[in-house]
DNA sequence: CTAACAGTTGAACAGTTCATCAAGTGTTCC
DNA sequence: GGAACACTTGATGAACTGTTCAACTGTTAG
C-alpha cells in the first residue's frame, strides 16, 4: 500500500465544502413526500395500472383482488402528493397520472430497477416520446 | 388474464384495457423500495450532497450538523438500495451516486417538487443536460 | 321518497422505521 | 506494539405507516 492521503478530505477543515443543498429547502421536504408516497408496492402498482390509462375504484379493487377502502385509501396518499388526478364520472370516479412528469418519474424508477431496459417497452406507451416538457 | 372486466362495474363507461401489469413483478417491488430510500428529507438531502461530488462521512455529519452514526445509518439505507457507491482512501471512506440513473431520479423528482426547473439550474452540474432521456 | 351502488373517512391495531447510544472494526501514525 | 482517528453495527424506544372495519357522503335508478 502506498500513501493515499485525500487533499480533498483535508484533517480538519470540512467545512471548506459548501454547506448549502443544491436546491431549495422546500423543494426537498416536497421530493420527499413524493417519493414516499411511491416508495410503497401496492402504491407504485397502482400507479402503473393508472399509467395505462384511466381507472375507477371498483376496477381498480377488481384488478388488485383488494377491498375498496384499501384501494381508496392508497388513492388518498397518492392524491395528497399531487401524484393523480381525480374526475367524475356518473357514479364513477375516474383516477389517473397526475401528469408526465409523474410517469417520468415512474418509467426512470422501473428502468433502474430492472437494471435494463428490455422489459420496459411495454411501458412506453404510457410515456409518449418527449418526456420532461411542460406541463 | 386476457382481460377482467368487472361486471359490478357499468360496462359502458369503462374502457376494455390490460389488467395485467406494465413490468414485471419483481421490479416494482425493487422500485418502491429505491423510492422508500429516498422519501425522507434528510436522506434525500443526502443524496444531493452527494450528487455535487463524492463525501466522506465526517465531511457530510460536519456539513449537516449531525452525529456520524446517523449519518452512516443513512448511508446504510442508500446503499442497501444501490444509490450510492462506496470506496475507501485512506482513513476516510468516500461516498457518491451510484450512476447516472440516480442522479436522474433525483433530478427529475426535484425537478417536479419545484413545479419549474428555474432552481434547478445549479443542480444542472449533476446531470448532463436532458433529465429523462429515452436510451 | 327509498334502495342500491360507488367511494370516502375516522379509529384502532400491528408492523415498520428513524435517531440515539454504546460497543465494535479497520486504518494510519508514533 | 499502542493510541487516535474514521467509521460501522446492534439494540432500544419513540414516532410513523398501512390495513382493516364500521360508519358516513354522494349519485343514480325506480
Amino acid at each position: 500500500m502506498s500513501k493515499l492521503i485525500d487533499p480533498a478530505c483535508a484533517p480538519h477543515d470540512h467545512t471548506a465544502r459548501p454547506t448549502a443543498p443544491p436546491v431549495r429547502p422546500g423543494a426537498i421536504e416536497r421530493a420527499a413526500g413524493i417519493f414516499r408516497a411511491m416508495g410503497d408496492a401496492p402504491r407504485l402498482r397502482l400507479l402503473t395500472i393508472l399509467g395505462q390509462g384511466e381507472a375507477c375504484v371498483t376496477e381498480i379493487a377488481a384488478a388488485e383482488g383488494e377491498d375498496l377502502s384499501t384501494i381508496s385509501q392508497r388513492l388518498r396518499v397518492l392524491r395528497n402528493e399531487g401524484l393523480v388526478s381525480r374526475r367524475r364520472n356518473g357514479k364513477h370516479i375516474l383516477y389517473g397520472l397526475a401528469d408526465q412528469h409523474v410517469a417520468d418519474l415512474l418509467f426512470n424508477a422501473l428502468a433502474h430497477a430492472s437494471e435494463g431496459r428490455a422489459d420496459l417497452s411495454r411501458f412506453a406507451s404510457l410515456v409518449p416520446a418527449t418526456p420532461t416538457k411542460k406541463e
